[in-house]
DNA sequence: TTATTATTGTTATATTATAACGTATTATGC
DNA sequence: GCATAATACGTTATAATATAACAATAATAA
């Protein structure tokens, strides 16, 4: 099982994770022939510094302010395409919001811990679960290309916070 | 493992699935002193009717032909609203669509095997698959509340047609 | 340098969803 | 039955998300 969730759910210095991302995005280009912008890596980073999904109108705020300048929704959105295309951010559909991919280089379930309390997104990639999803899918006769799984719950922090305050 | 998977891809009288559907939603409505009202009947069975997901505008489309006046977007998302409160349609968030539930009265996994060439729907639930996804859960100290898995790919038929006219 | 391609800027608009408030309908107690 | 409350629907306006189309600019290749 491959997972960022303690580092999204405990505090560590995020901004090596954040610079480590970006150098690994400058590689995949490099490797693919593809142009990491400023504009690019910008949303990349506004993505990776968030611990909770962004959606793409929280990026075109954060990204006018980041690079002062008005910035209109087609470069939020080509941006993000371009980043989606490389597997280097991904689309949480059930909240129309994008967050940075931890290990864009690896096959994964796309699969996602959601809280419902304070929005942080973990991504999980567990080849048991794809292995049982695949076997699904051969019973049915199913020719299964790509998934897009979203758990919602309780992170393990909010959990204890329920706890603490259920004591009072 | 339940599903609709057969029907939604073999012929089949599917009127009487419709009936079906339509009668258990007049019960699950009277044992929760819900109202099943023309316009939310009408709803569940243009979803029905359709083997893929409908959005709420062809919805709103659809629903103001069958009852021969217009309809507005709020008259659609409401009757959606209850629909799917009481469990008896789905939301395939990656389509911003809905779908009639082919059994709403067990527990199951909201997964949806969705065919990228005509758009069916087929949705299965699967003891196997919410058990590994409940572990998975369990060992990163994630407490489960929902889940939505969207699995995109060939149907049995969309595969064998692709299959034929690769023989061309 | 010039031609070519890729990226971004800009304006307009499509698509999906909801807020707010008034009217009509249905259920309930008397 | 009738008054009342609760529920559902009609209507208008608008919010939130996403894309189309074309002009301007920047990067790369010839």
């Amino acid at each position: 099982m491959l997972t960022n969730s303690r580092l999204v759910h405990q505090p560590h210095d995020h901004e090596r994770c954040i610079n480590a991302a970006l150098l690994c995005a400058h590689d995949l280009c490099a490797e693919k022939n593809a142009r990491m912008t400023k504009t690019r890596e910008s949303v990349l980073r506004l993505l990776w510094q968030s611990y909770r999904p962004l959606g793409a109108y929280q990026l075109q705020d954060q990204l006018a302010e980041m690079l002062d300048k008005p910035i209109a929704p087609p470069t939020v959105y080509r941006a993000i395409e371009f980043l989606l295309q490389l597997g280097l951010i991904h689309r949480i559909h059930s909240l129309n919001a994008y967050i940075g991919c931890p290990f864009p280089n690896s096959e994964h379930s796309n699969l996602f811990m959601i809280c419902t309390q304070c929005g942080s997104a973990a991504e999980v990639a567990h080849n048991t679960v794809n292995n049982v999803l695949q076997s699904t899918c051969d019973k049915l006769n199913f020719t299964l290309q790509r998934q897009s799984i979203e758990l919602f719950g309780l992170c393990p922090r909010c959990y204890d916070n329920t706890e603490v305050s259920n004591h009072d």
